[in-house]
RNA sequence: GCCCGGAUGGCGGAACUGGUAGACGCGCCGGACUCAAAAUCCGGUGGUGGUGACACCGUGUGGGUUCGAUUCCCUCUCCGGGCACCA
């Protein structure tokens, strides 16, 4: 064995020896209990940045552990590669996006591996080559016969100088990233697919899946969001006799108890009645052309000032028959129910506001529990459930029954019923853009919207054009574009829009069980691998991937394709990798960010204030706080230079020391010298023994002193280990375990032959335990330690119980709450020994003083606590 | 704005089921080795007061429950994630 720890070379060794064996490559084997183990696959964004790091060693350190416990386990990588950012390097570069994202996929392939991950590489995929998206396709098609995929009209962003559709992330302020001009909204027809047919399991199923964090569950729960209540309507007769100008006011309320109190109704400005009072009123009009302006994003939407206006038109409340005026509101979601609310400002925060706002009647109905009601002030209690009030008939009703009761009279005028409804939304999954899987649809003048026949698949993207900004370019692509209509034959055109990519995303996992099969999306061994037992990835995807993923896996179990419902038996959500953000906006709209690495923190002139300056030209720039790395914020840091440096396994400890692994990690590399520092004091204390030549066995039964407590540590170590990496997932605390070990075994030189081969014992426990976390340099000092076999085929090892017994136990002593003691005792002493001795203890003495002890407390094997 | 998390020494964090707050690491201070530096090793390190034994204070804020609260409940503040076309 060396003396020196020199990573390159270690781990060089240990890969070798990984890849000739093929260690890695998964085969099913119906003998042997599976495991499949799953981190997010990532963009390929061009480099590596810490969040990977930290996603594939937490999957990694799973799947070696498991591994090491019998088990068949299958770690598969691919790579998700269709998206927004090949396009735009595109348009920096004048580079095709296939060009560029195979490039990037080549140099993050390579730094995935000089990690040392356990992936199995035979498995590995791209979402844009055509034998995985010829799948998203077909089953495209499948959904499409069925009516769960279907067509209708939705709202984009459209950038009329660039004449292009834009994501919510090119729209800064409401105007284009690139242009700076105000973005408008167009409705273009697009495809759906109807998760909300699924609402109901989705989020029943919710309760049975103990695998899942609570929380994502809770966010899953909340935005599928079920609501119970009342859909109502408020009849009306405008404009005279015509047919179109009489009908019902649809409204949705989980507060029906409160319809007495309703004032004024509130429609979106898209609604039917909108359109209709705007073709008299320019004013309206107008008004409604301005919200069309209103932000994409639904948190923007929802802290944008309240505003509307009266359309002139009333409708009558349907019990009282008081005219109700009809208002136009920009907070009122044309997506959500029936895109009209009924305002009952006395009961509602958003309906104070804007009664408050426009002078609309406030008429409470609920009584506050006695407590005085001003229209004045809101507060918070006004929304509670309570007995209804100036409600003629529904008086004194409690809110169940009043909703009963309302629900039944508005039954019988036809004007109401219960209904469920939900927040979830259909997906929509048409994107204007080039680099993604193409909808397989051919749009012929005569046929209409025509499927793609099976047999034509896959409709193959193009994979040279270059995008410039002006919209996508499949729609300048003649050979693309143009195409016999397969039921006429006659001249038709292709569809040129691309998928969502979160439809590649939605079904990866299943394909990496048969990547290799020509003939169909899957097989046999699908049901081998599935559903899959681990599952890493970042707390960001809690919604939407982890959702349409299990959407997508309900669709292919009800096309008999799958025999399961559920695709991640086991979620772990790690925390994000945090880092400052840098930008300079130089034009309205317009954004450019700064790496980190770029930019130096000084103080100004006056030293009174921080400021961040580019290295590059010595002006300043802003901060934007400290947000998650992205591509987009340009603020990841790449770990290329710590594996330089350092060697993958101080990287991989650093990353799994630093915090515990589902918290946000704010990104500061201090403390990489501390994981590198460890390794090598744990390969020179391994140097230290084997130089002192081979051990003796180790004999249990003639344990003397020093030698039982070193014992009782390695075997405590080697259960804390095991406990926190297979069960809690708490990978720094393992890691502080075994460095307390060695830190023991420090102050232990060995001076008998016995004593080494305590020593032998507790460093292979070390050795062992840490094998997941640092395998490069534990697969050679087990070589080292005196193994003729690779650590990676080394069964765990198991704790021994017998070591960590002892005969007394040390427990505290509080005084009223207070720590005021320590007491040694034996174990298994009963209750008064140690009451005994915890009074006679001369410190709880000093405090107890003469007073009586008025209760005692014990806490056996823990504590006793004295009230005086 | 709504939903979900988080806040503990100078810093990252530990305390798993309501029972010793600060494990482990970083940094810092002191020492050893060295001509010197780096590396390495040994010791110390929450705050205040005290020569000291020791005492008091201390887990974002304010309150509550309890013999006992970092842990449970309520309130507020700040930070992060998500909000449907970033992935």
């Amino acid at each position: 064995m060396q003396e020196r720890y020199e990573p390159a070379v270690v781990e060089a060794e240990a890969q070798d020896f990984w890849n000739d064996e093929r260690c890695f490559e998964a085969k099913e084997d119906s003998a042997l209990e599976k495991y499949y183990c799953l981190s997010m696959f990532p963009y390929p964004s061009g480099r590596l940045h810490m969040g990977h790091v930290r996603n594939y060693t937490i999957g990694d350190v799973v799947s070696r552990f498991m591994r090491m416990h019998g088990k068949n386990v299958l770690q598969p990588m691919g790579w998700d590669a269709f998206g927004l950012p090949a396009e735009n390097a595109a348009m920096a570069n004048g580079v095709p996006p296939a060009k560029w994202t195979f490039d990037n996929i080549a140099y993050m392939r390579g730094q995935l591996k000089s990690l040392g991950f356990a992936l199995d590489w035979s498995r590995e995929l791209a979402t844009c080559s055509p034998e995985y998206y010829r799948w998203n396709q077909w089953l495209f098609l499948r959904m499409l016969e069925r009516g769960i995929a279907y067509q209708k009209t939705g709202v984009v962003n459209w950038d009329p100088v660039d004449r292009t559709v834009l994501a919510n992330e090119q729209v800064i302020d409401g105007r284009g990233w690139r242009t700076g001009a105000p973005v408008e909204k167009r409705e273009i027809p697009m495809y759906y697919l109807k998760i909300t047919a699924f609402a109901e399991d989705l989020l029943d199923s919710l309760t049975k899946m103990s695998g899942w964090p609570e929380r994502v569950r809770a966010m899953q729960a909340n935005w599928i969001g079920m609501s119970v209540g009342v859909r109502l309507g408020f009849p009306y007769q405008i404009g005279g006799a015509t047919a179109d100008g009489t009908g019902v006011l649809w409204v949705f309320t989980t507060r029906a108890d409160t319809l007495m109190g309703a004032t004024f109704c509130a429609v979106a400005p898209e609604h039917q009645l909108a359109r209709y009072a705007a073709r008299q009123d320019a004013k309206l009009a107008a008004f409604i052309e301005e919200c069309k302006q209103a932000p994409a994003t639904e948190s923007e939407l929802a802290t944008q000032e309240k505003r509307g206006m009266p359309t002139g038109l009333v409708v009558r409340h349907p019990l009282s028959g008081e005219a109700t005026p009809v208002w136009v509101a920009n907070y009122v979601l044309m997506s959500y129910g029936d895109g009209a609310v009924m305002g009952v400002p006395a009961h509602d925060e958003r309906d104070f506001e804007f009664a408050k706002k426009y002078g609309l009647p406030i008429k409470p109905v609920i009584d506050v529990g006695g407590r005085e009601y001003s229209i004045h002030n809101w507060e918070p209690w006004y929304a509670a459930h309570g007995r209804c009030i100036n409600s003629g008939p529904f008086d004194g009703l409690e809110f169940q029954a009043a909703v009963d009761a309302l629900a039944a009279d508005l039954s019988r005028l036809g004007l109401g019923e219960k209904q469920t409804s939900w927040r979830l939304r259909d997906w929509g999954i048409s994107r204007q853009r080039y680099w993604g899987c193409p909808i397989p649809i051919i749009h012929c003048s005569l046929c209409g919207a025509v499927p793609v026949p099976d047999e034509q698949l896959p409709v193959v993207l193009p994979v040279d054009l270059v995008p410039d900004g002006s919209g996508n370019p499949l729609l300048k692509d003649d050979a693309f574009l143009t195409v016999p209509c397969p039921r006429c034959g006659g001249k038709a055109r292709r569809e040129t829009d691309t998928m969502d990519t979160f439809v590649d995303s939605s079904w990866y996992f299943l394909r990496f069980a048969c990547p290799d099969n020509e003939e169909s999306m899957l097989d046999p061994r699908v049901g081998y691998w599935l559903p899959v037992d681990q599952y890493i990835g970042g707390i960001e995807h809690a919604i939407l991937h982890l959702l349409y993923s299990r959407f997508w896996t309900r669709v292919m179990n009800e096309l008999g394709l799958v025999a399961f419902r559920e695709p991640f038996e086991n979620l772990f959500t790690q925390g994000m990798v945090l880092n400052e953000v840098f930008f300079r906006k130089p034009g309205a709209g317009r954004v450019e960010y700064y790496n980190p690495g770029d930019v130096e923190i000084m103080l100004d002139k006056t030293a009174q204030r921080r400021i961040a300056v580019l290295r590059s030209d010595g002006e300043e720039v802003e901060s934007g706080g400290v947000v998650t790395m992205s591509k987009s914020k340009n603020n990841g840091v790449d770990p290329q230079a710590l594996v330089d440096e350092f060697g993958a396994d101080t990287a991989r400890l650093f990353t799994m020391f630093a915090a515990p692994p589902d918290q946000t990690l704010e990104w500061s590399d201090e403390g990489v010298q501390g994981a590198y520092r460890f390794i090598k004091r744990l390969w020179k204390a391994v140097y230290d023994h084997v130089t002192h030549g081979a051990p003796v066995p180790l004999d249990k039964s003639a344990l003397i002193g020093t030698q039982r407590t070193i014992r009782r540590q390695a075997h405590q170590a080697l259960a804390k280990i095991t406990d926190d990496i297979g069960r809690r997932r708490t990978f720094n605390t393992a890691i502080a375990a075994a460095m307390e070990l060695l830190n023991a075994l420090a102050k232990f030189p060995p001076a008998s032959q016995q004593d080494r081969a305590v020593v032998q014992e507790a460093l292979e426990i070390v050795v062992l335990g840490l094998s997941p976390i640092i395998p490069h340099v534990t697969h050679a000092l087990w070589l080292a330690l005196g193994h003729r076999t690779a650590l990676i085929d080394e069964p765990w090892m198991p704790v021994d119980s017998a070591a960590l017994q002892t005969s007394s136990i040390d427990m505290v002593v509080q005084v009223n709450g207070k720590l005021r003691g320590h007491i040694t005792v034996a174990v298994g002493a009963d209750e008064d020994t140690v009451r005994a001795a915890a009074l006679a203890d001369p410190h709880v003495q000093k405090f107890i003083g003469n007073a009586a002890a008025r209760k005692l407390i014990v806490v056996p094997g823990k504590l006793v606590n004295i009230v005086v």
